[in-house]
Formats: structure tokens, C-alpha cells, sequence
DNA sequence: ATGCCTACTCATAGTAGA
């Protein structure tokens, strides 16, 4: 099973882009964030003809997250984090596709730091790790993907130094990654990777994509129960070369199949 | 040190992104 996760920033305005991806890389269970539509925006007539079926939380202007499946029915488990009921930000979808739980999720850049961005991030960082804890402890296959907005070490980063008083990549985003994946959960790329520079957005400034001046911060967690299922993870960075794109590349996994009989 | 670029909208300027 192909697993692939993007920031497309904006649906809507970079349909051309999402569809020309899904055709040649044909991902079977695709995570979208930063749809920036509401849920009546959402171009599912476009995704279908493609053979996708799709669940979605939208929301006018910022935020938006989307599950998309071509491999089997999407039972929706959950939208919204639980923790906050005045959270109004389309950040987490859930859904079990295929015999495997996806939890679909934009986490809130945070900056400027320090402020109420930063402070709401942190406490969205909790939800999710206390969430995440009851993921582990059911024993289900779970995979956790999305924008994490968090460079986990000095490796995910080009210019460490400059990135230090960021929301992004603060000692205390940082350890609440650390504090999240020391539950059990296995990072994907990094896993499979251990020493390679792995960016998966380069900003729209200063040509940063050609000076390869990236950040490693869309992310894969996999429970325990089925990290072992673990074949290939990588970044397409082609489709970041294309016009009108995303300023995120899509990164995407291969789990092998669930062997018989378990 | 700042802004660069891009998308969105109760739009034509302000907000947010990272």
C-alpha cells in the first residue's frame, strides 16, 4: 500500500498540480492539508474522476485536511482533536482505510514565538500526543501523517542556527516531537534514511527550492504494529519543480501487505 | 535584521504561511 501525504496549499488553486501528481503517482490512501476551502469547495467531482473517494474538513481561508482512498471504503472515525471544544481550526481527520487507522493532521505553525499562536500550538501539540497515546494503547495499525510544522534535529533543517528562535524549531516544539514518537511511533522517513538530508518544503523566497534550502517538516508515524511493514519512504520533489505548485513537495510511504492470516 | 513569494477573502489590503 502506497501512502502519501501533501500540503497542497490550496486546493483549489493548485487543482492542476494535485491531479497531474495523483495520476502518476497513483498513491492508494493520500492525506491533503491546507486546502484553504470550505467544505463545500472541496473539488471532489475532480478527485472521483480520478478514482479517488475522499472525506474532508474544510474551512473558508486557512486550514483543511482530506483523506482520500482508492483502495477501499473510508470509515470515518474522527474530525477535530478532542481536548478543546472552542478549537475552530480544521486540523485532524481520521479514518480507517484498508484494515489501517489514518490520522490526517495540519499542526498550527506557531509563530510568532513567543505569543498565542506559539501558546495554541504547544497546547495542539498536547491533544495530539495524548490522543496519540490512546492510538498506541488500542494495538491498531496506525499511521500518522501530515504537516507537522516541526523540524525534529539539526539534520531536518538547512540553516539550523537561523532556525532556532522559530516556532518551527524550538527546544520546546522539539521535545514535544520527542515527546510524542518516545511513545512508540516509528518516523518513517528518517527510519529508513538515518543520514540523509531530507527536505519536504523550500519556501517561495529566494529561490530556495534551486538552492535546495528546505526543511524536513511533513512527517510519518507508525505504531508499533505496523511499523514492521515498513518497505520504502521518500520525498517526490518533482512536482515542487512545477508551475503554480505547492511550496510543499509530497512525501509518501510503501507498507507491504498485512500477511495472511493475522 | 528584514523581506523576499503566494494564496485566500465578508477582496482590491490584510492575514497567514514557515
Amino acid at each position: 500500500m502506497k501512502i502519501a501525504t501533501y500540503n497542497v496549499n490550496g486546493v483549489n488553486g493548485r487543482l492542476p498540480v494535485l491531479l497531474r501528481w495523483l495520476e502518476q503517482a497513483r498513491p492508494d490512501v493520500v492525506a491533503l492539508q491546507e486546502l484553504k476551502a470550505p467544505d463545500d469547495k472541496f473539488p471532489i467531482g475532480a478527485i472521483r474522476k480520478l478514482g479517488y473517494d475522499a472525506v474532508w474538513h474544510g474551512q473558508s481561508r486557512w486550514n483543511g485536511v482530506a483523506l482520500l482512498s482508492r483502495v477501499g471504503a473510508i470509515h470515518e472515525t474522527r474530525r477535530g482533536l478532542p481536548g478543546d471544544p472552542d478549537d475552530t481550526h480544521s486540523r485532524y481527520i481520521e479514518a480507517a482505510i484498508n484494515g489501517v487507522l489514518f490520522g490526517g493532521l495540519y499542526l498550527p505553525n506557531g509563530n510568532p514565538r513567543p505569543g498565542p499562536k506559539f501558546d495554541y500550538k504547544l497546547r495542539w501539540f498536547e491533544r495530539l500526543t495524548a490522543h496519540a497515546q490512546g492510538l498506541i494503547d488500542s494495538g491498531l495499525p496506525v499511521v500518522l501523517l501530515g504537516d507537522f510544522n516541526v523540524m525534529p534535529t539539526e539534520k531536518d533543517v538547512y540553516k539550523p542556527e537561523r532556525w532556532l528562535d522559530d516556532a518551527l524549531f524550538a527546544p520546546e516544539v522539539r521535545a514535544a516531537w520527542f515527546r510524542l514518537v518516545d511513545q512508540g511511533w516509528t518516523d518513517a522517513l528518517r527510519t529508513l534514511h538515518p543520514d540523509e538530508t531530507i527536505y519536504t518544503f523550500w519556501d517561495y523566497f529566494r529561490n530556495a527550492f534551486a538552492r535546495n534550502a528546505g526543511l524536513r517538516i511533513d512527517h510519518f508515524l507508525l505504531s508499533p504494529s505496523i511499523s514492521g511493514r515498513l518497505r520504502a519512504a521518500e520525498v517526490d520533489r518533482e512536482p515542487r519543480s512545477w508551475e503554480k505548485t505547492s511550496d510543499h513537495a509530497p512525501v509518501w510511504i510503501e507498507l507491504a501487505d498485512d500477511p495472511p492470516g493475522t
